[in-house]
DNA sequence: AGGCATGTTACAGG
DNA sequence: ACCTGTAACATGCC
């Protein structure tokens, strides 16, 4: 699920609902995920309030008082809700309540004031939480090697361009090395490299100043308009309140194989080959 | 039943 | 040191 512009959607909504807000309690439900959740949560959130949720990458950074941070990688199917028991109408929170799978797999409820419950959830637990000290972020193993955020002035043509003469690696493992560029996955890869009309195997060495360019642009507008339009729902992805995102019905080639390409003038089928083991879609005809 | 899945990481071999 | 492919993690879906 969790790409940049699904964890930003996460971010957003979390971030205008539990700022301000003080911890009254932390229930750990099930403490193994990727790495096993500190027992230490519990004693150092509790009685904090929480200052602001950021985002780097594809972390959520929740801050609290007393320099804590709580950092969590959703990994493939981690989600988050939020309840809130006061907003009985809310359709969204029932959602939540009516399912049963949901809560098989929640591993930690945060007790938000009276009224307000953050769950995190997770089917295939490869995401993870990790307890951090705010000041000390930065020096985070998890945090410390990672790229430019891409939706940032930081990652522009001159960087790119530089960057892309050190590596030795073809474009499409380029744009999803973490070290390079902060944030992107497999979906918002494959439909960079379409919009840019680039072979995804191509090396980046070889790329010419425009492709450099088109891809700079088109990672920001393509990132832009999924947070616009709520992410990509694959299967599960939901927002906190179990609302699902519509960027999926703007993929171009992403999960498309053997289906037309959407450019008119173009009469070839999409292609599905892998590349390093990921799946990857593209139109032979438009990427060269 | 077997293959596949939005992510990360460790390992082996080139 | 850097690259790639493979496998692992755990679960559900088709």
């Amino acid at each position: 699920m969790p790409e940049l512009p699904e964890v930003e959607v996460v971010r957003r909504s979390l971030d205008s609902l539990v700022c301000g807000l003080k911890i009254i309690n932390v229930d750990i439900l099930n403490n193994k995920l990727r790495y096993k959740i500190p027992k230490t949560v519990k004693s150092v959130l509790k009685n904090r309030k929480i200052i602001s949720v950021r985002r780097r990458a594809k972390y959520l950074l929740i801050d609290t008082e007393d320099n804590n941070t709580l950092l969590i990688h959703l990994g493939m199917t981690g989600k988050i809700f939020i309840l809130n028991k006061r907003k009985k109408v809310t359709i969204k929170t029932s959602f939540y309540y009516n399912s049963k799978i949901l809560h098989k797999h929640d591993h930690i409820k945060i007790i938000l004031g009276k009224y307000v419950e953050l769950i995190y959830n997770d089917v295939r637990k490869f995401g993870f939480i990790k307890l951090l000290k705010t000041n000390l972020s930065k020096n985070n193993s998890n945090l410390s090697n990672l790229g430019p955020e891409p939706l940032s002035m930081n990652f522009n043509f001159k960087y790119l361009k530089t960057s892309c003469l050190k590596s030795k690696k073809n474009i499409k493992n380029f744009l999803m090395d973490q070290k390079y560029i902060a944030g992107l996955g497999n979906i918002y890869v494959n439909e960079i490299l379409f919009k840019s009309s680039i072979n995804p195997q191509k090396m980046t060495c070889s790329l010419k100043i425009l492709e450099i360019k088109n891809i700079v642009k088109n990672t920001k507008i393509t990132l832009h308009d999924s947070i616009k339009k709520g992410g990509s729902s694959i299967k599960d992805f939901n927002d906190i309140s179990g609302k699902k995102g519509n960027f999926q019905q703007s993929f171009m080639v992403y999960d498309r194989e053997n289906k037309d390409c959407i450019k008119k003038t173009c009469r070839s089928k999409i292609k599905k080959i892998y590349i390093s083991n990921r799946s990857t879609f593209f139109c032979k005809n438009c990427q060269k």
